[in-house]
Order: structure tokens, then C-alpha cells, then sequence
RNA sequence: UGAGUAAGACAAAUGAUCGCGGCUGCCUGAAGGCAGACGAGGAAAGUCCGAGCUCCGCAGGGCAGGGUGCUGGGUAAUACCCAGUGGAGGCGACUCCAAGGAAAGUGCAACAGAAAGAUAACGCUUUUUGGAGGUUAGAAGUUAGAGGUUGGAAGUUGGAUCCAGGUUUGGCUUCGCAGCUGUUCUUGAGUCUAGCAUCUAACAUCAAACUUCCAACUUCCAGGAAGUAAGUGUGGAAAGGUGAGGUAAGAGCUCACCAGCAUCCAGGCGACUGGAUUGGCUAUGUAAACCCCAUCCGGAGCAAGACCUGAUAGAGGACAUAAAAAGCGGCAGCCCGCUGCGUCCCGGGAAAGGUUGCUUGAGCUUACUGGUAACAGCAAGCCUAGACAGAUGAUCAUUCACGACAGAACUCGGCUUACGGCUUAUCUCACUUU
RNA sequence: CUGGGUGUGGCGCAGUUUGGUAGCGUGCUUGAAUGGGGUUCAAGAGGUCGCAGGUUCAAUUCCUGUCACCCAGA
């Protein structure tokens, strides 16, 4: 993912934790907020509680790659945060791709022509 | 063949598609695009040591504090490595060891035990005082006794004898009575003798008890003096060990063997090792208790540090204006007072942003030389991640042993810890075959 | 990157300095007291002292390694 849609500098992750609205599931959690820029920026989070560095980089880069998929479908214009729960360790790639979609349904951040075809 | 042992190598592989990171080259005004090769480890981990590098500090010395601790070598340096010494383990190959000093000093060693580092509070031995005994021998006395001898007394039984009486019977004298004599039985008294039992006296003997005296030996209790480290048992540890002699009891007091210390000699750079018909006979353990000795250490860390941009607050100076407008206070107006617009400079430096530090280095590979080795020297060849919310993923196919521990963050050298397996090869032991 | 601290019955904490007996409060069990409950009283149970190794005669304590948690600074 290039990186002008990451999520990057401490500030902006501060102040989408205070302004943003939160979505909840069993394996994520999802933050996020509109922007007037005209960019998406996702950021990630995984807890240090979660696991050593090698399970910490292996599910952000399966996250990574679930959303530059999904990319190119969705609303132009926020900043979004996935959180990792502790109860995503040992999930395969097609649930969290599930997780991921469902998040991102419910925030209703996916193109509405793209959901109607 | 099996079991072990020591030293290493590897850490799923290949292909396709879509993606990621910086680098190089090309195109483009720029954003960007295209192509190319490259892109996590043996531990990248823990952060336990040691360095480089950077900044701060620094005249010299000492104290405090901390690290290290057999010897020699290697190294930029080390708590690392190599070689050796000593100790421990293993049949062995081999492995492991924070391995200086306990006669510099202090502390501690619970409970148990006489006693925990030197003492005599237990005990043992000798001696002595006092008390209570015991045994043996002697002397004196007393007491009751035993048996013996001698004597006496009275009793009883038997025998003998004498006397007296009675009786039977014979003989003699006698007619008869009567007498004399002998005999049988018997009674009484006496004498003698024997046995038995009793009493008594004397003598000597025996054994006993008691009292007194004396002597010897000995036991217990209490105390004093001296000697002693042998002692059951306790304990992790008991004062060099075992045996023999020796002694009042004991003791390296003496001897033999063994062990340790000191000294001397020999070997080794040294730790240390070997030897001695040498010497005195010994000094417990704990220093990962304080400590002593030797030696080392200035502090902080890439969020170090350097460069560029320069927000807010506070505050200063210079120039310009001192006209108008505006705000505040004196109720309002007038008037008065205060503030004030602009430009430049200095200063300040936000968990701000960017660039850098950032990967060519005590570097890697191979060969040779020196060295037992660690390592060093030299030659040739090679360039091998550099991110900054932090790069290796997803899907598919094939194969296999079905994939462990685990992700660079300034860089090295070590150590420690985690780890499914696979493989090379040294040596040892056991078994079998030839 | 650096420095420091904690881990002990179910829970919260002492004890570690100076090695030898693991204790307190609360909770739990049983009994007494009450018509019953609470309070109170008495008795009792409950501990790999985070884990592993070492030093020592002996380790919760000393040392080393390791695990988990917490705090502070740049």
C-alpha cells in the first residue's frame, strides 16, 4: 500500500481516537472519521499484549493486504483505524477479510453504486 | 549394529500473478512512470558484559562506590576465547567448576551435645578433706549356740551283784513241825556298769551376732588440688587418621603406614608437580558474611549529536506615524488620560516538521605463512537490508521430512536463554561377524 | 535505550536488613451464645514463599539465570 493512504503521524492517530466513532466486532475494532481532504488514510494497532513481533507484523500485513483490495471501493474523504483484539490470534485470512468487510459496511464507508451492483 | 561424545553446516524448496522498501539507470517541467538487481537471524531475542562512535566534563592525587579474581597467552576490549594447572563427575571418549586470602582482624555456626575454636562446666585418673558404708585380718569384751572331751547331778531302761521278804522245787537233817543248803520266778532297797535323754561345770575347737580399737582394700556422696583430650552419644563438622606400645588415667608421649604444613632440592615463564633417613607435630567451616590483597572503572547515550524551517507565550530595541478613525475610564457630550495600527532586528525553541547520523566495516570468502590453539600477518576477490505507524504478504500449483524458536532499528565482539528437525564428521564403550 | 521495584494461604500485606520458628487482618470450616440472623467468643484447616540452578550443615532470605507485572527518565 503506497503511502499516502497510511495513517501516520502520532497526531493524527490522537485526534481520530478523541473525534472518531468506534465499531466494535469480535476480532476488531474499528475508529473512524471524515476528512475534508480528499485522501484515505488507514492506520493499525495491534497491542503489545497481543503477541511477540512476529504475530504482531503477521496480522498487520494481512490486514494490509485485505484492505488494498478493498481499496478502490471505498468513499474518499476519512481516516480509518483498525484495532486488534486479543481474540483475532490464530484467525485465518477469510475471517478477518469477513471482519473487515462486515467493519466497513456498518460504517457505511463502502461506494453506494458498488453495494447496489 | 547400538549407545554415547565433541565440533560444525542448514533452518522447507520451486514456479506464476497481484503487492511492499530503499538503491541504481532511463523518461518527464513536476507529481510520477518504466526497467534492473537486492531485501531479517542463529539466535535479529534477553539487554548480562566489553568496545567503537557522539556529546558533556577534565591540573594532579586520594577517599567512597562498583566490577573482576588459578596460571600463561590472544584481543580494540571483556565477566569472552585458546592452551595448561588443580578439583569434581564419568568404565571411557569427554564434560563441568564465581577456583585469591580463614596463622590481618571482626562476625556467625540454630537444635542437639561436656565442649563449636579453645575451655575445663560432663566424664576419666591421681591425691586430699569430711561423711556414710562394705569386705578381709587381728585384738579385747559380751551374748546366745553347735558338736566333742572330761567331770558332776538327778532321771529312765537293761544287765550284773549284794541284802531283805515272798514263792516253786530238789537235796540233807528230821516222823512231823522245823532247820540247813541249792535252784526257779518275783518284790523292795542299795551298789556297780552300759545305753538314752535332761541339766550343769571346765577345757579346747567351730561358726555367728553385737560393741570398741587398729590395719589393709574398696563403694557411694560432697568439696579442694593436679593431670587429661582417650570417651559413649550428639552434630554437617569434635581438634591429624588406623594399629601397636606406653600410662594412675591419658596424650605424636613413642613407633609403623598414610595424610597435611613449613623448609630444602629438582623440573616448569607460571599456576603447580616430583623427591627428601629434614623439621616441628597442625592451624574447623563460612569471604555468593563484613573484610584484606591484586587489578580495572569520569558521566550519559543514536530519543547521542549535527544542519535547515521556525508555532505560541513573554519581553527588548530601532525606524516610521503622532493626522484621522477605534477601544477603555471619568454618567453622556466637550475635554482630559491611557492603549493602539506598520516595517525590520535580537532573543526564545514546541514529545513540531525535514535532512543527516545510516551502513565500507576491529567486514566477508579463499589460499599461503607463523603459532599446539585462540589468533596474527599477507595476497587475491567481493559489497551483502537500512525502515521511521516502521518494508517479505495474499492467492494458486507441485514436492517433501508438513515446517521449531522467532523479525534488523547506530554498529561490532562475546555471553545467556528459546528451538521441530535434518546432515557432516572425530573419538569412546558394548555386542556380533570376518 | 537506561534505571528502579514487586511476586509469600482465596484476597490484601508483614517477615528477607543480621540465613535455622513462615506470621497478621479479612475470608473459609466447626462449635458456643440467640427463637433465628448479624455482631461476639473459642477451636481448626488452608503455603512447590513466581520458576530453575548454585553457595552453605541448612535458603522466603545470599548469588546467578529466567518468567510475569508495575513505575520512572531521555
Amino acid at each position: 500500500m503506497e503511502k499516502k493512504y497510511r495513517l501516520r503521524r502520532n497526531k493524527d492517530f490522537q485526534y481520530t481516537y478523541k473525534k472518531g466513532r468506534s465499531l466494535g466486532h469480535p476480532l476488531l475494532v474499528l475508529i473512524y472519521r471524515k476528512t475534508r481532504n480528499a485522501d484515505i488514510r488507514i492506520g493499525y494497532s495491534v497491542t503489545k499484549k497481543f503477541g511477540n513481533a512476529v504475530q504482531r507484523n503477521q496480522i498487520k500485513r494481512q490486514l494490509r493486504e485485505i484492505l488494498r483490495l478493498q481499496l478502490p471501493e471505498l468513499k474518499q474523504g476519512c481516516d480509518i483505524i483498525f484495532i486488534v483484539r486479543r481474540e483475532a490470534k490464530g484467525a485465518s485470512y477469510k475471517s478477518l477479510e469477513e471482519a473487515v468487510n462486515q467493519l466497513l459496511k456498518r460504517a457505511k464507508l463502502v461506494k453506494q453504486g458498488e453495494t447496489h451492483t
